[in-house]
DNA sequence: GAAACGTGGCA
DNA sequence: TTGCCAAGTTT
């Protein structure tokens, strides 16, 4: 499958300068190496991006536009392979954002299945109708179009303008971030927030011409994805680990710990159990069936079973429970019919 | 700027 | 087993 980032015929070639001269600091905390020294990380990559990088379908030459936008916005906190199968299938399913923008909402979160934050499907398909009332039904190729899409934020319309249009864009995303950090500013880790000074260094480490600045924010991203990961990086098997500046100063730790996601009884996980139940009911679901037991209703439901089961186990407080459904409401995920809960029609 | 927002795999 | 982590966005 032969990727894009080696095509000679990039579908664009705007070269739009991403940050203003004028929002430059006069002293960057940390800077990207002389003009030398970075055209040889920019090749070093490349050569490497073109042996290691992973056959992914949204890679691929023939991948349209809207395949790429799919991938980017399921990608989000998500890993690859889980992405994987579920692109496959709306790709195949709804080929052009018109035809999911026919669909009704919940049938996306439907498609959705157990990707995770099913916003995202509701904020797809949404950008799916905007695309098709603003955009003639083809996705926008530039960074200011694509942002104003729903669920499209500044990484996003970079990856989209970048990848999808071969722009010159500064992508940044977590692995790009750890990267920089390691490489460039001695940092184990990034800092919690994303920071201007980052966006100015990626900027600055940005190669000239579209192509060159697709390939390179590619494999950065690849690197960090395979190579330079969170947890113990492979730097033996990194192509610029004689260049980087963590590994030169010795490896020091991260200068913070991240505090974890906590997930065992809040309100997020009984959200989770609620929109696992919709997406496989067959019909609206009455409040009482989220609040009884199943064995306690003398019968089974037909089609939920075993998501209803697993809410359940949860044992959750009637409030709590409470503040799940009103909040799925609230959100747009869940829908209040006569006969019970479901997904948006 | 902090907090909220799903899910599953791996160490 | 517990906690970290994954191609972020929105409020």
């Amino acid at each position: 499958m032969a990727l894009i980032y080696y095509a000679e015929s990039i579908k664009a070639q705007a070269d739009a300068p991403t940050v203003p001269d004028a929002a430059r600091p006069e002293v960057a905390p940390e800077s990207v190496p002389e003009a030398a020294a970075l055209a040889a990380l920019h090749n070093a990559l490349a050569t490497w991006f073109a042996v290691n990088a992973r056959d992914l379908p949204w890679r691929a030459a023939e991948c349209t536009p809207w395949g790429v936008l799919v991938s980017e916005i399921m990608l989000q906190q998500t890993p690859v392979v889980r992405v994987l199968p579920v692109w496959e299938e709306w790709l195949r399913r709804w080929p052009e954002p018109s035809a999911l923008a026919r669909e009704p909402a919940g049938e996306a979160v439907r498609a959705w299945g157990r990707l995770g934050y099913p916003r995202r499907a509701l904020r797809l398909h949404a950008a799916a109708v905007a695309i098709g009332a603003d955009h003639g039904g083809e996705v926008p190729g530039t960074y200011p179009e694509l942002l104003q899409l729903p669920g499209v934020g500044s990484y996003t319309a970079a990856a989209v303008a970048a990848f999808a249009f071969g722009r010159r864009e500064t992508v940044v995303d977590t692995n790009i971030r750890r990267v920089h950090a390691r490489l460039f500013s001695g940092a184990a880790l990034p800092s919690p927030a994303l920071t201007a000074a980052e966006m100015r260094l990626a900027a600055n480490a940005l190669p000239d011409g579209a192509g060159p600045s697709v390939r390179w924010n590619a494999s950065v991203m690849e690197l960090g994805a395979l190579v330079c990961t969170a947890r113990s990086p492979k730097c033996g098997q990194c192509p610029v680990s004689g260049s980087c500046a963590w590994l030169a100063a010795g490896e020091p730790p991260p200068t913070y710990t991240p505090k974890g996601q906590s997930w065992h009884g809040t309100d997020r996980q009984v959200r989770g159990a609620v929109m696992a139940v919709l997406r496989v009911a067959e019909s609206p679901v009455a409040r009482e069936l989220f609040q009884r037991a199943p064995a306690d209703l003398g019968f089974e439901p037909a089609g939920i079973g075993i998501p209803l089961a697993a809410l359940h186990r949860l044992d959750s407080a009637p409030e709590q429970l409470e503040r799940a459904l009103s909040g799925l409401l609230s959100d747009g995920l869940a829908e209040l019919h006569p006969a019970g809960f479901r997904l948006p029609a």
